[in-house]
DNA sequence: GAGCGCTTTATTGTCGACAATTTATCCATG
DNA sequence: CATGGATAAATTGTCGACAATAAAGCGCTC
């Protein structure tokens, strides 16, 4: 996974907030007031809003003008679309790992899931949460898009994995999703574009059919 | 077209310096000094730096902690991992407009159509500006996939905007693209999905090799 | 003369205070 | 009692000054 090391003080509020909100800590919905949030982590507001402002490019929050930053709720059909563009762009990002990932990335990710393997049978709960977020990231990492990184791992990323945590994703899909992800990584070491989304795509259809039941 | 209505000043000065790095009056690759635009738009630092940091959600400027912002350079390579994923998701776009657009949009897109159609005869520059990003947009935003506009309109956008007026666009594409518009209409108005999306994507391929011609 | 380290300069990051705007409260009026 | 408007409170927007960091300039050593 990748380390994002923080530098500033902003960084570091904006890492923690962008965490608290993903994993439920601030409620979804909730209204972030930047002078509660300046006493509560002891820096200016200034800073404050500087990592308000980030997290809006990550569609975490919505901004008003004058009237404040609110946490995105999560809804059914705001899953929908969510899962809409990251079908698209996802699968776009394994045609062209397919294309562009070197053998060497293709080797360590085949390593991963190996390792991943093994800890399936005993415990659970590691693979569905890091475990899944390392395979994805790696395989946007491989297409190689600049563009296609940024949107997904900056970008949308941690709005799907806000989903996935505060829905809960539990029960048979982990050893299933697993399976499903042996044959993407195959279909990119074999440079096989088309199998490479077509799996990709219906990968994450899966996932989204998981989580939807938890919604409804 | 949307008109974005600024209601405080860094809103204004955001929309001021989006316009000028699109258009090339800030140099593409040219460093956004703090002080010297606060003098120059006679206002604090405080609103410099908030503009500037909703300019790095369009992907216009990079920023590195205490070193600063640049506006981003215009590559070849950029310009293919743009249009790759410009390609992606609008072609998702024309298939979902295909699917939820309403009539009345539908209906007021072939009257913008119409109207370009007899401005094209006669003086050329209007419809490749104004034109074609008002036709794009509309379909966009037919897609009636929230994620999806956002991604497009408040992001891409700008970029591919930036990317068109500084290494120009003119020739005999203006007419051609026309009449790809008009077929990208008449498959969303018969509800086939999977035409809008393929002739989507080809109008764009053939925008990008348009440009192409320019930067090689 | 080239390269290294220190000092100086310039630029970004952070802070607290004030201004502008929105929201809440309260009183008057029908 | 509901409603509307004026006032008061709370919140966001903006400002100028100071702190921290990075870049530039300078002298020293080899």
């Amino acid at each position: 996974m990748l380390i994002e090391h923080a530098v500033t003080a902003a960084d570091k509020l904006f890492y923690q907030l962008r965490k608290d909100i993903v994993e439920g800590v601030v409620a979804a919905g909730s209204k972030l007031s930047e002078a509660e949030l300046a006493s509560q982590y002891q820096v200016s507001r200034a800073v404050v809003r500087e990592a308000i402002n980030r997290l809006s490019t990550s569609h975490l929050i919505e901004r008003k003008a004058n009237v404040g930053a609110r946490v995105v709720s999560l809804t059914s059909a705001g899953l929908d679309e969510l899962y809409q563009v990251r079908e698209s762009l996802e699968g776009m990002a394994a045609r062209l790992a397919a294309r562009h990932m070197p053998v060497a990335e293709i080797q360590a990710l085949e390593a991963l899931l190996d390792s991943h393997l093994s800890k399936v049978k005993g415990e659970h709960s590691y693979y569905q949460e890091a475990g899944d977020v390392d395979f994805h990231y790696r395989i946007v990492v491989g297409s190689q898009n600049k563009q296609l990184i940024n949107l997904l791992i900056d970008g949308i990323y941690h709005l799907v994995r806000m989903y996935r945590v505060q829905l809960g994703m539990a029960g048979p899909r982990v050893t299933t999703a697993f399976d499903e992800h042996r044959n993407i990584v195959r279909a990119i070491a074999d440079r096989d574009e088309e199998l490479a989304e077509l799996l990709m795509r219906r990968h994450i259809t899966y996932s989204k059919h998981h989580i939807q039941l938890k919604l409804a």
